[in-house]
DNA sequence: AGCACGCCGACT
DNA sequence: GTCGGCGTGCTC
């Protein structure tokens, strides 16, 4: 911890240094001189000189590297006047580090997200009566001393406002000394929630799943549980009672959800439950709210805090549970600068500060169901759902005998569904995860297919915007009459249906029908808030939506879900394509019959006998995760992510593996590390003195050969700074 | 990551 | 003649 330097005037006095994490990406913590008087320790947050600016770095543990040159020392310049980052919190940020194969630096800077938060609040000032009255008294001032009579404290605002007077005559009380100038501490963000706030209304086997997590929030130390629960079981009020059994404790709750998750529904549910509103932390918060929901989680003024997966960094005073909700969603996962899926991370901070998480999904990532099966994970199960609602029947439609009339897509059968639907005064839910009219145009004449020019993939028709539009890089032109190659005027044809085709296809056939498009494309979030309550209200018959109607919402008048096409997604390539499949449809066709009326959902599908379909009709989740985990172990790769690694580098082989070694050495996780040397045809076009290290985190050398690919043809800067991690191994966290 | 410096091409 | 794009190197 001291440098020691020499010179021909003798010894100069012993500088104390500290190592400091930077926000920058570099392997080991920087060396900073701490001027005399100075006090910090491991976790202090501070201010230092990087370069030609000043950032904010985290004093580190341990012992520095390499001694730095004296000469390069320079000092820490303030210490903030807030808490450390605790032991607990920085062994966290240390294995993140060493798991995702990201700079420590990096990893800290995500815990320091908040400009501003890391000086105390500013006071706020207030108003105390005195207790003198002025000297003239009017009707105005007598309301307002009726209510700052009782000595309590106001801001002249509030007191003004509570009065229903205007704020000057809060001015002249004050001016006549019937009022002090005080200071107040800054109020808390939101209202301290009561665990007993409302006695928990649980029915049957909803009491069974608390009880078994209840046993492991009072036993504490680390447990990790997944409530398994059908949509609408009721698992919300289950882990509620979690969150309250760890405020009686006195400890902080953080509930992870999606981002998209994050509504007002959630938000009001929790507030009814413990009559204040959690903390909110999501990416488009003001700047301010930002930073005071940072600093009260810090010095425990927020109790709980519901946010996106970056609140995971948050660094709670006494955290004591955390909640994963949709644990499968893969928007847990960050796949820039550092990657990582925060379901898994969230884990590991419980099992490092020793407390329970929850883990709350209706249907299950895979890897959750193995660590189950294991033992690592406490699986209970809610089975049913409660108030008398019953699941939606559901039904496949085989299309090969069910064809559509020519030029549509809705089988006969579908269609006379909708119908009745309709004709009942109920809704239906057309379903169909794809923007747009349709997915490719091509020329009758001379079989042009309309690709993006910046990447390769189809261009997809817009109607609606009268634009052909790559769903890949965001390419757009407008739609064209001729073709670009053999010049052929009006011959071009649209092949494949999307929403837009879709809800054409249905006013055709009911015309009297009012129906609406739900995707993502058709508006801001605010419109489609609006487009939702206006569905719950019964203000739309037929709804056509892509994968945002998955989410959510309850529709109390729909009754019928049509899978417009099931088999979307069963053969793209992705090693999880059956599982994303069996969750989207789940989540969809639960829509139906949230509010107790008998519901049916329609598949349409080409493969009646595919094990998700087979599993969806039959709602045997069991059965098809029992097929996922052994098809998955049965491929040659271990399940679950073979971490395979790629160095690619146009400087030396000596230097490749010298990166290798290091790279075995940080992330012993890694099951193959490839070198590839020049002589591998795609290196060929790497030149120059750029050094390139590729992390391919993949099952498949399919996977491995898309990312090089991808690589190849980005421009020199993204090139550069390629660094692609796909998945994670979940055996390997605990 | 962010910033400065330095080098070549197209503009007021 | 300069502005600004990108490639390169550095930060205790």
């Amino acid at each position: 911890m001291t440098t020691d330097s020499h010179d021909m005037f003798g010894p100069l006095p012993t500088v104390r240094t500290v190592p400091v994490l930077v926000p920058m990406p570099a392997a080991t913590p920087y060396s900073y001189a701490v001027p005399a008087g100075m006090a910090v320790e491991p976790g202090s947050i501070v201010q230092v000189p990087l370069g030609p600016r000043k950032v904010v770095g985290v004093v580190w543990d341990g012992a520095e590297g390499n001694a730095v040159d004296a000469k390069k020392l320079r000092p820490i310049e303030k210490v903030f006047d807030c808490p450390p980052l605790s032991a607990e919190m920085r062994g966290f940020i240390e294995w993140v580090s060493a798991y995702t194969l990201s700079p420590p630096g990096l990893v800290a800077r995500m815990a320091l997200r908040a400009p501003a938060a890391f000086d105390p609040e500013p006071m706020v000032e207030g108003l105390r009566f005195t207790g003198s009255e002025p000297e003239r008294m009017t009707p105005a001032r007598r309301k307002v001393l009726e209510l700052a009579g009782d000595g309590m404290s106001w801001t002249r605002i509030g007191l003004a406002h509570a009065a229903g007077v205007s704020s000057s005559v809060v001015d002249g009380l004050t001016a006549q000394g019937a009022f002090e100038p005080i200071f107040l501490a800054p109020p808390p963000l939101v209202a301290k929630p009561d665990p007993d706030f409302v006695p928990p209304s649980l029915e049957g086997p909803q009491n069974d799943a608390a009880r078994a997590i209840l046993a492991d929030i009072r036993a504490g130390g680390f447990s990790v549980a997944l409530i398994d629960g059908v949509t609408g079981s009721g698992k919300t009020e289950v882990y509620f009672e979690a969150i309250a059994e760890t405020l009686r404790q006195g400890r902080q709750v953080l509930i992870l959800l999606p981002e998209i998750s994050l509504t007002a529904d959630f938000l009001e549910r929790f507030q009814d439950r413990f009559g204040a509103k959690p903390g909110e932390w999501h990416s488009d918060l003001a700047t301010r709210t930002r930073e005071k929901v940072w600093r009260q989680a810090a010095t425990g003024d927020i109790r709980v805090v519901a946010g996106a997966r970056s609140a995971l960094f948050l660094p709670f005073e006494n955290l004591g549970l955390i909640i994963v909700d949709e644990e499968h969603d893969p928007a847990y996962k960050q796949e820039d600068r550092v990657y990582y899926n925060a379901r898994d991370m969230a884990v590991v901070r419980a099992r490092i500060a020793g407390f329970p998480i929850v883990l709350v999904s209706a249907t299950p990532s895979v890897e959750s169901q193995v660590n189950c099966q294991a033992g690592r994970y406490k699986k209970v199960h809610l089975a049913t759902r409660f108030a008398g609602a019953a699941m939606p029947d559901l039904h496949l439609i085989d299309m090969r005998r069910h064809t559509p009339e020519r030029g549509g897509f809705l089988s006969p059968v579908l269609l006379r569904a909708v119908g009745k639907t309709v004709e009942r005064g109920e809704q239906a839910l057309l379903f169909l995860n794809r923007r747009g009219y349709a997915p490719l145009t091509l020329c009758r004449v001379c079989g042009h297919r309309f690709q993006c020019p910046q990447c390769s993939s189809w261009l997809v028709e817009h109607r609606f915007r009268n634009q052909i539009q790559c769903h890949q890089c965001g390419y757009a032109e407008p739609t064209p009459n001729a073709c670009p190659e053999c010049g052929t005027l009006d011959h071009l044809v649209a092949c494949g249906p999307g929403v837009e085709r879709i809800a054409e296809e249905v006013e055709k056939h009911f015309p009297d029908a009012r129906t609406l498009v739900l995707s993502s494309d058709m508006g801001g979030v605010k419109r489609l808030r609006l487009e939702l309550d206006a569905i719950a209200r019964g203000e739309a018959d037929i709804v056509i939506g892509t994968q945002l109607v998955a989410k959510g919402h309850n529709f109390p008048l729909m009754t019928l879900v049509g899978i417009v096409d099931a088999d979307i997604g069963l053969a793209n390539g992705d090693p999880r394509a059956a599982e994303r499949t069996f969750q989207l449809l789940s989540q969809v066709t639960g829509r139906a019959g949230r509010t107790g009326r008998k519901s049916h959902g329609l598949l349409q599908t080409f493969q009646p006998q595919h094990p998700v379909m087979l599993a969806l009709v039959s709602g045997d989740a069991d059965a098809f995760y029992e097929r996922e985990i052994t098809e998955r172990e049965r491929a040659a790769l271990p399940p679950f992510g073979r971490l395979v690694s790629v160095i690619v580098s146009a400087d030396t082989r000596a230097e490749a593996e010298t990166h290798a070694r290091q790279m075995r050495h940080a992330a012993p996780t890694l099951d193959g590390i490839a070198i590839l040397g020049p002589a591998e045809a795609p290196l060929a076009l790497i030149r120059g003195r750029h050094r390139f290290r590729l992390l391919v985190h993949g099952r498949r050398n399919s996977d491995m050969q898309a990312f090089l690919k991808d690589m190849l043809q980005a421009g020199p800067k993204q090139r550069r700074s390629i660094h692609v991690q796909v998945d994670v191994d979940p055996q390997s966290f605990l």
